[in-house]
RNA sequence: GGUGGCAUAGCUCAGCUGGAUAGAGCACCUGCCUUCUAAGCAGGCGGUCCUAGGUUCGAAUCCUAGUGCCAUCACCA
């Protein structure tokens, strides 16, 4: 039972004896920092049930306190809010419980339901931008919180690895390519992105020729020969063609091969691959089962439909007239195999961006028409687009920011500052070029994490990602302190004191407190499913770390009790940073 | 046009189920490194919480209407 729950059950004793009332509830809220006290009631809620003044009954509640009640030491009333000072005891005696638990803020798992999370999602045409690096860091850190909260999770993604768009890379390929294969230099997923970019610039071309040949815009559009060849490639390719199978196979690889290297130095990963091309058929087979049973209609030229006009939505194409299958065929199916290969899974949650708020709404309604229990238990984590000052990025026009770039350039940053700071002299190369990373990477997790995943972010690439304030290096290096700490700390603060005669000093009570909060802010997270609120914890753990480190001295305490018992608690805080950035997948350095 | 999201300091963001004088960081200005790592600490400056109503003892937070930005409403994904 924590410090509230106990206090609540006191002050509801307290006012049942007083005033012969019962509560509810009590509310609770830190007390401001300008008045004394540790926890504060809110007054003014009671006087629903009793009737009087809220100074008065502040103050009869707080004596009733006050004497029955050990661990309060003190209160004062400030109009509605009775401020309750708590005693040091029960600080350290929760220190005490939590000091050597390395693990502290995690729970072991205690569903024996699974969360499948997909992530990352990705077109096989192109190499992953920024958008993407949000889409990937969200997800993978909201498997690892929900991990943490006590969930089993399944990592996921499916690669959308088939239609028009990778036809325009192949085609593109074909004429202009000359055999060129991956090197060192350029990665598969970049070739294969760059003609994606050449079939566009060839194409405008085209359409400009047709234009001046006296076509409108929107029949060029549509007449250009570069589309239609498109076009008729993607037909060769449903029909089985030997050399475009193999051509796609031979791209789709590359690919693959290029995005395992961003995943890796991103540091994401994943337990399973779906992939578009196995598991549209599967679709197709419940759509034909939703029209026996009803869920869905036909129209007269064939197409399949989902009626969806009474829950408030539209109609909703689930089959196009010629048979083939649509995003929502493909997206029923993988949905449904997923839950045949892992039958353990409960639920789901999928990371999209929120330009398919409408998508994921229609989907999940048609999974529960179709009578599966678990659709229930979808989610879509829906995020905000990120956005250069420019507007929106756009792959075919070269205004994107490259991921594998981005994360080279946060590290040279790093690279810079660690520099002018020199503190790594007896670092080797190899062990500089490793901590770069992980601050460059730091930072860019962080910048982005800490936002609300509902909001949009605007990115400006002129503007360099920031290494100080209330960002990931400044957390890290907090970290890197308190190691630094540590090891001069020869004997590990084992001897902590336990007597109530120990008085804390504010800054160690503050960070005590803090400290106390963390396991429900992940158990928050995991409800919200939102890496911000571990983000903005850890800022305010690290900040009043830093302040009780520039103000308290840890290996120069008066005493050698009071030492053992700082290096303790900064131990305890360090535990904590390294889980929190834990699951947002960000890394802590030793030294930095 | 219908639907959904967002709007808080010059900039980037917090603000939990409504609670005290709305908080951080960046930027700008002051101090602090012979003492545990100054990527730090202590302090200053800076607000019509988009607007107008409403509910409430109390509203940045909830409700209604409006404004602005974004998304979506495809036999695209």
């Amino acid at each position: 039972m924590n410090l509230q729950e106990t206090l609540e059950l006191h002050v509801k004793a307290a006012v049942k004896a007083l005033f012969e009332s019962e509560l509810e509830s009590v509310e609770f809220q830190a007390t401001r920092r300008e008045f004394a006290g540790d926890i504060t009631v809110v007054v003014f809620p009671m006087l629903r049930v009793i009737k009087g003044n809220p100074a008065v009954i502040g103050e009869q509640v707080g004596q009733y306190l006050l004497d029955n009640v050990d661990l309060v030491k003190g209160f004062n009333v400030v109009k509605g809010f009775l401020n309750i000072e708590i005693s040091d005891a029960y600080y350290i005696n929760f220190f005490q419980q939590i000091k050597d638990d390395e693990s502290y803020g995690f729970s072991e798992v205690k569903d024996d339901k699974a969360v499948m999370v997909e992530y990352s999602s990705p077109n096989t045409n192109k190499p992953l931008h920024l958008g993407h690096v949000r889409n990937v860091l969200l997800g993978y850190s909201v498997a690892e919180i929900l991990k943490a909260s006590g969930k089993k999770v399944y990592k996921t993604q499916i690669i959308n690895d088939r239609g028009i768009h990778i036809c325009k890379s192949m085609l593109a390929y074909q004429k202009f390519g000359n055999n060129e294969e991956p090197t060192a230099e350029l990665k598969g997923d970049k070739l294969v992105g760059n003609y994606y970019v050449k079939f566009d610039q060839a194409y405008k071309a085209e359409i400009s020729e047709l234009m001046a040949q006296g076509q409108s815009e929107e029949e060029a559009k549509k007449n250009a020969p570069m589309l239609l060849e498109a076009q008729e490639m993607l037909i060769k390719w449903e029909a089985g063609d030997e050399d475009v199978v193999a051509l796609w196979k031979k791209m789709n690889q590359w690919v693959y091969d290029g995005f395992d290297v961003t995943y890796k130095n991103i540091g994401v990963d994943f337990d399973t691959y779906y992939y578009e091309s196995d598991t549209y058929l599967l679709g197709k087979e419940f759509v034909s089962e939703g029209l026996r049973t009803g869920v869905f209609f036909k129209k007269e030229d064939g197409s399949v439909w989902c009626d969806l006009t009474e829950d408030g939505l539209d109609e909703k194409i689930v089959l196009r007239s010629d048979g083939t299958a649509v995003y929502m065929t493909q997206d029923i199916g993988t949905a449904i195999q997923r839950i045949k290969d892992y039958p353990d899974v409960g639920g789901m949650v999928y990371t999209v961006g929120n330009e398919q708020d409408y998508h994921f709404k229609v989907l999940f309604l048609i999974l529960k028409k179709l009578g599966f229990d678990w659709a229930k238990n979808l989610f879509h984590l829906s995020y905000g687009m990120v956005d250069l000052p420019s507007g929106k990025m756009k792959s075919r026009e070269g205004t994107v920011v490259d991921a594998d770039d981005l994360i080279q350039e946060m590290a040279d940053t790093a690279e810079e500052i660690s520099k002018d700071l020199g503190k790594l002299e007896d670092y080797s190369e190899e062990e500089k070029q490793e901590l770069y990373k992980t601050i460059g990477l730091g930072a860019l997790k962080y910048y982005i994490l800490k936002v609300d995943p509902k909001k949009r972010i605007l990115f400006d690439p002129k503007e360099s990602i920031d290494f100080q304030g209330n960002t990931g290096p400044f957390i890290q290096y907090t970290y890197a302190r308190i190691q630094s700490i540590l090891r001069k700390a020869d004997s590990a603060g084992s001897d902590i004191p336990s007597s109530e005669e120990v008085a804390l000093h504010d800054k160690e009570k503050e960070l005590i407190k803090q400290l106390e909060l963390f396991p429900e802010v992940i158990q928050n997270a995991a409800d919200q499913h939102s890496p911000a609120l571990i983000a903005n914890y850890t800022y305010d753990l690290v900040k009043e770390f830093n302040s009780f480190y520039q103000n308290v001295s840890i290996l120069g305490a008066d005493t050698e009790i009071e030492k053992s018992f700082r290096v303790a608690l900064s131990r305890t805080v360090s535990h904590t940073i390294k889980n929190a950035f834990q699951v947002l997948g960000i890394e802590v350095p030793e030294r930095m």
